[in-house]
DNA sequence: GATTGATCTGAACGCTGGTTCAGTTAATAT
DNA sequence: ATATTAACTGAACCAGCGTTCAGATCAATC
């Protein structure tokens, strides 16, 4: 070896990441070129392919990093026993997973189509299985008596549609701090799934 | 004149309107070609020319569309004088027309960014007056009493997340009929507003 | 300071995109 | 029958696309 290995690349590889994300977030991945990604790189558009075989794994590793993410920092979290404070906790956590990676947040769904079959079946099975985490805590708190709620599933998908949607909104210098936000959260969640 | 105005293009202006739409909300704005909505339409696609100026156009007659059309209906419904009877209303209301219609509730929220500056404000403009209607409904449940949340704005935000929500995965032959589901979505937002 | 190989350039490849338009078709009016 | 013209075809235009690759560059090694 000549030169340290990845010398450059542990620069232009997260920049070229990180320029896809911004561009496709504000775009849209098929409206973005790959000439586009590599000018805000500061690189020809041949260099990116040092880095991905395609723009389609370009959009993939975004999206699936996110989901892998996503999973592995609840499972790193420690989840209270008793049904409304695992419910707070959970509120708390996915906004602010979420608010901190609004663009992540905005081409996971957005971007869907634009995967390969495979692609979108990897990327759908971890969904499933977040979606799974909050259908189970609500049971729990329904089997407790602590949750009063018309149907378990429907309520998991409109809790996760009303706390993901503030990333449409939300922003860090507006007219609510992060904290303040995530306890009229907590509280509009409670009331959501009937707790007393 | 010699052909009776339109003859042929009353039915082709539609068709391309409806083929435009379905693809769009397949497989994305910037991803669908002309060629692609005239193949679907049985036409070439420099026909499509005589029914819209642009690409551009297509997207944004469907989405400003959609929109005064929300917007009419609402002005046409009889909306109760109880506050909790005018939510219940609202929460039938959205649900209805937005299941009617779910491509075009999905590309309104995912090809605004492929709008021109222009068209947007248009959009923008209408969608802030849906939301406005929102958040008065509940300021004047809150001012009489009958409802109790956290934040009026972030609630209204919330609900219309949590009904819009739906589109992604309600289907008129799962397992709830779209009655049940107003119904259940009544109870849910009833409790998300903290009707006692 | 010569060698090496990771990194990048710059130009090219074939292809497809939106859009235009001269010309064809066919339904109506005379 | 003929004239008229809305509706459409089919081919072309050119800009831009993703991708490839031979060669230039240059920091680390010997």
């Amino acid at each position: 070896m000549a030169r340290k290995t990845g010398s450059h690349s542990e620069i232009t590889g997260p920049k070229i990441k990180q320029a896809a994300l911004e561009l496709f977030a504000r775009h849209g991945f098929a409206a973005v070129t790959m000439r586009q990604i590599a000018a805000r790189v500061g690189v020809q558009a041949g260099a990116i392919y040092n880095y991905t075989p395609d723009k389609q794994a370009l959009l993939f590793d975004l999206l699936h990093g996110h989901m892998a993410d996503l999973l592995t920092r609840w499972t790193e979290e420690h989840v209270p026993h008793d049904p409304v404070a695992a419910l707070d906790h959970f509120v708390a956590f996915h906004l602010d997973f979420h608010i901190q990676r609004p663009e992540l947040v905005f081409i996971s769904y957005m971007e869907l189509r634009n995967l390969t079959e495979e692609n979108f079946k990897a990327i759908e099975e971890k969904r499933s299985r977040y979606e799974k985490i909050v259908y189970d805590m609500i049971l729990k708190g329904v089997w407790s008596g602590d949750f009063q709620v018309p149907d378990a599933k429907i309520t998991s998908f409109a809790l996760i549609a009303m706390l993901t949607g503030v990333v449409d909104w939300f922003r860090e210098d507006g007219r609510l701090s992060s904290d303040e936000l995530t306890h009229q959260y907590i509280a509009l969640a409670r009331q959501t799934l009937g707790v007393n």
